[in-house]
DNA sequence: GTTGAGCGTT
């Protein structure tokens, strides 16, 4: 009863979906319920929330049995303040699942009904325009949000990995790691790249020197002064001080 | 602890 978006949805053939924007990230369907059961009957309530952090993404869906009552909680509810925030109750546009939407109600495509018309070239339009629509909306305003911006960076992380993906692409998850480290390691291939050509020869020469020079001209001297004092001056200091405060009272 | 245009789950 109060578990609104707990499930699946019911029946969503027979139901007008409203939109309720504005509403406060900790606004539940229970909240909404008596505002919006006041003026019809609620099939179902619910409220996206973002798969990640489980947190509300600020709107919800309200579904009526009738839309005379779905209209009326509409012109009702449309500007209501709820939990301090001005709600805007508006007539659901897009589906989940592409489904053909008028007014709200889910129209849903009849088995005898395609059977008859062209209904193809009438189908590319209607989505034509609404995948227009929301991207025109979608990237002149404002820019990606964290969550269309995880939605995007998963999808182009999928794409990605398809083509990356030619030895083991379980190598990097097999150790534990997850999908967001892939874009600290954007850069990280970068470095690795430079890196051996510049740290090879490093690396090699460093212990070249060290090793395979003979210790015949100066090596013995120095590592005979610096075996037996390493370090003149501190012990110096060291002893002086040490000297110092033993003489000193 | 934050945010604020938007369109959704099994």
């Amino acid at each position: 009863m109060s578990h609104f978006g707990r499930t699946g949805p019911p029946d969503i053939t027979d139901t007008y979906s409203l939109l309720v924007l504005n509403v406060t990230f900790r606004t539940t369907a229970d909240d909404l319920f008596p505002y919006f059961d006041k003026y019809g009957k609620v099939v179902d309530i619910f409220i996206p929330r973002n798969r990640r952090t489980g947190d509300s993404r600020g709107f919800a869906f309200v579904r009526y049995k009738y839309a005379d009552e779905a209209q009326k909680a509409v012109d009702r509810l449309d500007g209501k303040v709820i939990d301090g925030r001005e709600i805007a109750v508006q007539f659901a546009k897009y589906g989940p699942n592409a489904e053909k939407i008028h007014k709200g109600r889910i129209i849903e495509l009849s088995s005898r009904s395609r059977s008859r018309s062209p209904r193809r070239r009438y189908r590319d339009d209607y989505r034509d325009r609404d995948y227009r629509d929301r991207d025109y909306r979608r990237g002149r305003g404002r820019s990606l949000d964290r969550y269309d911006r995880d939605k995007y960076g998963r999808e182009r992380d999928y794409r990605r990995r398809s083509r990356s993906r030619s030895v083991s692409p379980d190598y990097h998850r097999a150790r534990g790691r997850g999908r967001y480290y892939d874009e600290h390691r954007s850069r990280s291939p970068s470095m690795d790249s430079a890196s051996p050509i510049r740290r090879s020869p490093n690396l090699h020469r460093s212990p070249s020197p060290q090793r395979s020079p003979s210790p015949r001209g100066r090596s013995p001297d120095r590592h005979s002064r610096e075996g037996r004092s390493p370090t003149p001056l501190s012990i110096s200091s060291r002893g002086r001080s040490a000297d110092s405060r033993s003489q000193s009272p």
